[in-house]
DNA sequence: GCGCCTGATGTCAGCTGCTGCCATCAAGTA
DNA sequence: TACTTGATGGCAGCAGCTGACATCAGGCGC
């Protein structure tokens, strides 16, 4: 990260990651697929969060809130690393490949969720399409978070853009 | 294609391509950024006539049903060359470094849209809010157009699947 | 017809990401 | 004490991709 930094994604090779990390080339790529793997380190665990929200909301909630619900956790937890969060957002921000890594994550994340939905007996295709777009929303509404000046809540942001969702939808 | 068909994406080399199209190496560089840009040719040309469709689509149609009216497009031309999509699409599940490929051309498109709808007078955050949610129930239908028997029609099931996210966003 | 310019291609060298294979070494265990 | 196991190092090698320079064919002005 602080190399990522530093010189920018490109510019830094892996042996100089290595390197500062006072390890070799090889004992990197046993602990990472790849050199943009580095960046998405909690993705996993956050994902795991996520399904545990969709799983553990009230039966009484509708599909869209379940996810609703799940994405404002995401937020939560993401607020509570903000300058974490804006920093590895700027160096992604910057590199199609790193782009691509991360859209692949948020699209692995909504089939975890679209799976979650599935067990509360959400059937198909709707599962997929609310989980979906539960993602859109939470793409927004981090964009705007990260764009946005400083003290914005990220949580009230992602509840705003699905209120926003809900009425675009609505064929207004 | 036929190599990628033939020994699958990975364990096909620049090198074979360039020789069975009678090039260089270097020269299959100089008309495609990289290996995989060969699967994406159309996606230029696909993202014009979207986001046309959304500059033609009627003033009184509801932003939503302007992204509806693109992606039935979108629908309509591929199932003109619904061997070739299927094929492509084959490939590109297959491997992971496609379908992040794929997943930023989706993105891209989604921001195209999301300027055509704003060049109609529709503010942010609702213009991508809206642009994305399109693109995911293009996703969804295109999914089981591909996955689906044989003969159904692809711009029918994104209209369906338009009307499942309507559906499913009024919190039924 | 002649020289000239331009764009596409070839050639070559080189870096970097990534992998397979084998050796080493430290720590825990019987 | 010997053995196993997991993490690391070292090394060779492939493949993707790039920069720099040469070549060559076709179009164009003259």
């Amino acid at each position: 990260m602080e190399l990522y930094v530093e010189r920018g994604f490109e510019q830094t090779t892996v042996a100089e990651i290595a390197k500062r990390a006072g390890l070799t080339e090889r004992t990197f790529f046993r602990h990472f697929a790849d050199k943009r793997e580095v960046l998405f380190w909690g993705a996993a665990t956050l994902q795991e969060h996520l399904v545990n929200a969709v799983a553990g909301a009230p039966d009484s909630a509708a599909p869209i809130d379940a996810i609703g619900a799940a994405i404002e956790v995401a937020g939560v937890l993401l607020q509570e690393r903000r300058e974490g969060a804006r920093q590895r957002q700027t160096i992604i921000a910057a590199n199609p490949e790193l782009q691509e890594r991360e859209l692949i994550k948020l699209a692995s994340l909504a089939s975890a969720l679209a799976g979650a939905l599935h067990r509360r007996g959400v059937s198909e295709p709707a599962a997929s399409l609310t989980a979906e777009a539960g993602i859109a929303v939470f793409k927004i509404a981090f964009g705007l978070w990260i764009d946005g000046d400083s003290e914005q809540d990220l949580p009230r942001l992602i509840r705003e853009s699905l209120d926003e969702l809900k009425a675009v939808t609505a064929g207004k």
